[in-house]
DNA sequence: AACAAATGTAAAGTATTTTTTACATCACTT
DNA sequence: AAGTGATGTAAAAAATACTTTACATTTGTT
C-alpha cells in the first residue's frame, strides 16, 4: 500500500538543470517516456526501470552511478 | 504479449562464475532476492530493477555498467 | 543405485513502474 | 488580461518485475 521504499536516490533534477538545459518533456521524449514519468522520478516517487535509468544517465551525460545513488544499508528487515 | 525486449544485457553469470563461488541461490540470498528472480534474471527473460541491478553489481564488486550493458539504439519506433 | 546440490521450467499471484488523460499553478510575454 | 511554456497532482489502466510453490534435469558423491 505505502509502496516499499526504494532506497534509490537520484540527482536527475539538479543534473538536468546543471549540465543541460532540457525540460521535464524534453528529457522525457529524449529517453522514450512521458513527461509524467520523469516528474514522478525526479519526485523520487520511485526509482526507474534499469532500461530507463541507462537512457536517462545516457542523455544526462553522466554514468549511471551519478545519476542515481544507492544506500547499501543491509537486507530490508 | 511477448514482452518487450529489454535492451540491457546482463553478465551475471559469467562474473558470477569468474569473481565468486556464489550459487544462484547464494546470490539471491545476498542481495535480498529469489533463486527464481536471479535464474530468470541470468536467463535475459527481463532486467532487474535499478535497485536489484545495484546490489547485484556490489555483490559481485563490480560497477552496474560492468554488469550490465546497455544497447543505446535510438528510441523504439 | 541412491542421494544431494545446483540449475531449470512453469504458472499464478503480488508489487512496482509506466502510460494515459485531465486538470491546476506559476512565471513570463504580449 | 489573455496566452504560452514549464511544472505539478491525481487516478485508473497497462506493462513489467518479483515471489511463491511445485516439480524436472543434471552432476557429482557415497
Amino acid at each position: 500500500m505505502g509502496g516499499k521504499k526504494t532506497r534509490i536516490t537520484n540527482h536527475i533534477r539538479r543534473i538536468r538543470l546543471a549540465r543541460t538545459d532540457l525540460t521535464q518533456a524534453e528529457l522525457a521524449r529524449c529517453v522514450g517516456a512521458t513527461r509524467q514519468t520523469i516528474i514522478s522520478i525526479e519526485g523520487q516517487k520511485y526509482a526507474p526501470s534499469l532500461e530507463l535509468a541507462f537512457r536517462i544517465a545516457h542523455t544526462l551525460g553522466e554514468p549511471i552511478e551519478e545519476v542515481f545513488t544507492f544506500d547499501p544499508s543491509g537486507l530490508e528487515i
